[in-house]
DNA sequence: CTCTACCCCTGTCTGC
DNA sequence: TGCAGACAGGGGTAGA
């Protein structure tokens, strides 16, 4: 479900309302998500106050005062800030309860989501260790992706969606930056000219700054922590788009595998 | 080292 | 109406 944009629009909706409360205890409603979920986790987070909620890549990192909570939506994982005693609905998994009566809750329909603790620094976690850059700081540049790019003949979607190479760009965006920069995307990566690496750089740039700003993408259930959908379904020019006219050359939008996702672009537009 | 295929899981939609 | 199969916004891992 969530990229860049949805994590973070998740992010701004949840930090005010949990800032400051202190957890009274956590509610784990199955054994495992992604993986196995720490039988530990009330006692660590019992007692602690909430001091930050970050971002790194798609995870969200809920600073305590003692370590950090890392949470991962999956593809499917919604996150809200309910009244603790609302009766837990179907896939509800996890409730960090919150000593002001609320508590944060993670849904999540295909479990392929994760809340796990880390004590000391979380950039050392192994899951956060190796990931790229983040696409809207400085270290995300031309020069960058050009020394990325050199040796890699992978496609440019694929190479884009490496969170080793850039975090937070998902299916959706990927699609989306590519048409943005008229670059097809089984183009091998070494094969793209500086100019063009500098105009991905931008669009991927523009495009996640304008999916925060609307609130990110809803295609079927994304929705942030107050329960409300995305508005920048409106503004994907390919994604999903596949037999309708290109906005731009009104020809046929294509849509193929690649690396087993399925990828929108078009057959004019795209070289 | 890089890169693909597969796997985790549930729900929904399509085609027979 | 039932059923099998494909597919869905992510990403770790085994093996080539």
């Amino acid at each position: 479900m969530p990229e860049l944009p949805e994590v973070e629009t998740v992010r701004r909706g949840i930090e005010p309302l949990i800032v400051d409360q202190v957890i009274e205890r956590v509610i784990c409603r199955v054994p495992k998500l992604r993986w196995a979920l720490d039988p530990d986790l009330n006692e660590r987070l019992s007692g602690q106050k909430i001091q930050s909620v970050g971002r790194r890549a798609k995870y969200l990192l809920v600073r305590l005062e003692e370590g950090f909570l890392i949470i991962h939506l999956g593809m499917s994982g919604i996150l809200s800030v309910v009244d603790a005693e609302m009766r837990p609905v179907k896939h509800d998994h996890v409730d960090i309860v919150l000593s002001n009566g609320y508590c944060l809750r993670l849904n999540d329909t295909r479990r392929f989501g994760a809340v796990l603790y880390s004590d000391g620094d979380v950039n050392k976690n192994p899951l956060l260790l190796l990931l790229g850059p983040e696409p809207l700081s400085h270290d995300f540049n031309v020069s960058y992706l050009e020394q990325r790019a050199k040796n890699c003949k992978s496609p440019v979607k694929n190479f884009l969606m490496n969170q080793k190479v850039v975090v937070g760009v998902g299916n959706i965006y990927a699609s989306e930056v590519l048409f943005r920069c008229g670059i097809h995307p089984e183009k091998p990566i070494n094969e793209i000219p500086r100019t063009q690496l500098g105009k991905l750089v931008v669009e991927i740039k523009t495009v996640l700054q304008e999916a925060i700003d609307q609130g990110g993408t809803t295609i079927k259930d994304f929705q942030n922590a107050e329960g409300k959908p995305g508005y920048f379904k409106q503004q994907l020019r390919v994604y999903g788009r596949d037999g309708e006219p290109c906005v731009s050359c009104y020809n046929e939008i294509r849509k193929i595998k690649l690396g087993g996702r399925s990828t929108f672009y078009c057959l004019e537009c795209q070289k």
